[in-house]
RNA sequence: UGGCCUAUGGUGUAAUUGGUAACACAGCUGAUUUUGGUUCAGUCGUUCAAGGUUCGAGUCCUUGUAGGCCAACCA
């Protein structure tokens, strides 16, 4: 039997080497380590997705470890998104982790770097450590401090840790050698005075461990064989290294660093501080709001987690810069919620037709399909009546062969229903039509059966009854920014390229189905898109975000004359 | 001026580790269709450059070019 040789990536590719080699697969683990300082966004998934990818696969543990060193910035209401949103994403982890709790193990070990003489006290200011750090090309010069005796050294640390000192007096800083070519060798910071309370550990502490320092030993102390990080870091992994050598004990598992190139999503930016301009300076409305490349912002669009989870497989893992274009995105949206949204009618910009052969005050309810993609068929009913909406760009009075939809004197299919033609447009003074009179075929009702029923119709309409219509808020969403690459041009300010319409507001006419849609449905809007019911929609009003359009060839076509 | 990383269709990734460059998206044709949706079929187009090693190079070597990253008491 051919076993289907399952191409893999990079990353992969080093943890079956590392097994070829000897490596215990039962030892392997990973880690999602996010910082609780921001909200996560798309860029995040893909990380979730890989760690946790890797997890499923090779039968891993997989910790969320929330990198709490910096109580200047971290909150709790973060750490709280960061779960929902990797839980809703689907992912479980093993155990739920906080660089906080190695604080105490970090002190420990930074004691005894001081006592081997790999580690001193600087109590100079930040300006002057800078200076002293040289640049790439030239070597920087020792801290007049450098050589502090380790038993001050151990006095000074340890009054550091009382809060005998103010912030800035002094940090500890590692002593490795100040003329490396690798600046991050040059004696990095390992602490600092910070009389903040940290959410987790309240005011237990006022040295605070830096993220070199912090990061390898946390993913050592929790046996992860392999961390992996972006690009920007790949110059810590030097470091990394180092300060894993310190406290490495023979046997146990030595975690190992590789980076990855970070997902570049087209139309839209994804740091946390521009994320954070948008949200302050009033372009969008909040972390979550739909049109953020936040998960949360893309749960509330509308977007299912396998979407997104698919989104991350398609586009894969690898080392060099890149920028996807959201129409990938858009195109798992699409996928899944083919799959399992259902089918409805409702009308955005309305026109009203009048049935004029058809009776007054009757009513009919017709068997409309739930879902044509389901594998046993289910139907609702859906009220006809003589008034109807349909959409306003569905008529033209004079139209092209190439637009099947209503025209005078032709046919079209009303959805579930009859066939109508058109026969009379009633326009007020100004020349703007006001409705369009029709007469429909009786014996032509979808699903009868009849000969009329079957003929070949070209085009097909969604349409809603004008007496049963519910009536909807509909928020419509496009690209947040104007360009692919809003961040590209270093002169430009990212917020000069906002799409002014990327959210636009109208009232719709709706199925009455919908009266009772929750917040979270999905639905199909037939011939218009994917919708989802917004988590502030009430009884009273209801609401719903437009997750993604359907594919539009006519569009294609219109556009091209 | 130094170091590290990267370079495969328009985009994102693969290529059983030196053996016919493929998958998805996007584009374009057509078929089916009571959604101009879905589905199906077809099509377009790719190894940064120049040398070298080899029977054979996207893969190895050399040089070059281009891009990214590196000097926060941020992560």
């Amino acid at each position: 039997m051919a076993e289907d040789v399952k191409s893999l990536n990079f990353i992969e590719h080093i943890i079956e080497e590392d097994l070829r080699e000897g490596f215990d697969k039962k030892a392997l683990r990973f880690r999602f380590p996010p910082e609780p300082n921001g909200y996560l966004h798309i860029g995040h998934a893909s990380s979730i997705c890989l760690n946790f990818g890797l997890g499923l696969d090779y039968e891993a543990p997989v910790n969320l470890r929330f990198d709490d060193t910096n109580p200047e910035k971290e909150e709790k209401e973060f750490v709280e998104a960061i779960k929902r949103d990797v839980e809703w994403l689907g992912f479980e982890w093993e155990n739920e982790c906080y660089a906080s709790d190695y604080f105490q193990q970090l002190y420990d070990w930074a004691v005894a770097l001081i006592k081997q003489n790999k580690a001193y006290v600087d109590s100079q200011d930040s300006a002057a450590i800078a200076q002293q750090k040289g640049t790439p090309t030239k070597a920087g010069t020792d801290s007049p401090y450098r050589n502090r005796s380790v038993e001050e050294n151990l006095d000074l640390f340890e009054r550091m840790k009382n809060g005998e000192f103010k912030a800035g007096e002094h940090v500890l800083r590692a002593k490795i050698d100040m003329a490396h070519q690798n600046m991050l060798m040059r004696d990095p910071i390992m602490y600092r005075i910070l009389h903040k309370a940290h959410h987790r550990t309240g005011n237990d502490w006022c040295i605070y461990p830096m993220y070199d320092w912090t990061h390898g030993e946390s993913d050592y102390i929790e046996q992860v064989s392999h961390s992996f990080c972006t690009l920007e870091f790949a110059m810590h992994r030097e470091l990394y290294d180092w300060f894993l050598d310190q406290v490495y004990t023979e046997g146990k598992v030595r975690p190992k660093q590789r980076e990855f190139a970070r997902r570049n999503l087209s139309h839209t930016v994804v740091s946390k501080r521009k994320l954070l301009r948008l949200v302050e300076e009033g372009v969008v409305e909040s972390w979550d709001d739909p049109r953020m490349p936040t998960i949360s912002g893309l749960r509330r669009r509308g977007y299912t987690p396998e979407s997104i989870r698919n989104f991350a497989d398609t586009v894969g893992i690898a080392k060099r810069e890149n920028l996807v274009d959201v129409s990938l995105l858009e195109f798992c949206a699409r996928e899944h919620l083919n799959k399992i949204a259902p089918r409805v009618m409702a009308v955005l910009d309305p026109l009203k037709i009048v049935i004029t052969n058809y009776p007054e005050g009757q009513e009919e309810w017709l068997d409309a399909e739930n879902n044509p993609e389901e594998e046993e068929l289910t139907y609702r009913k859906v009220p006809f009546s003589r008034e109807l909406y349909i959409e306003r760009e569905d008529f033209k009075e004079e139209a092209n062969r190439k637009f099947f939809r209503l025209k005078p004197g032709k046919e079209v299919r009303l959805k579930n229903a009859y066939i109508i033609q058109a026969d009379k447009v009633i326009k007020d003074e100004a020349g703007n039509i006001l409705e369009v009179h029709c007469t429909y075929d009786p014996l032509s009702r979808s699903g009868s059966g009849t000969p009329e029923s079957m003929r070949k119709v070209k085009g097909t309409l969604h349409w809603v009854s004008v007496a049963h219509a519910e009536t909807a808020t509909i928020r419509l969403y496009d690209r947040l920014f104007s360009v692919a690459e809003p961040e590209e041009n270093k002169e430009k300010d990212f917020m000069e390229f906002i799409n002014p319409d990327s959210l636009q507001t109208a009232t719709a006419y709706l199925e009455p189905s919908l009266k009772e849609a929750q917040p979270g449905d999905r639905f199909q809007f037939q011939r218009l898109g994917y919708f989802c019911v917004d988590k502030s929609s009430s009884e009273n009003e209801l609401i719903f975000n437009k997750t993604v359009g359907l594919r539009d060839s006519w569009a294609k076509i219109e556009n091209k004359g």
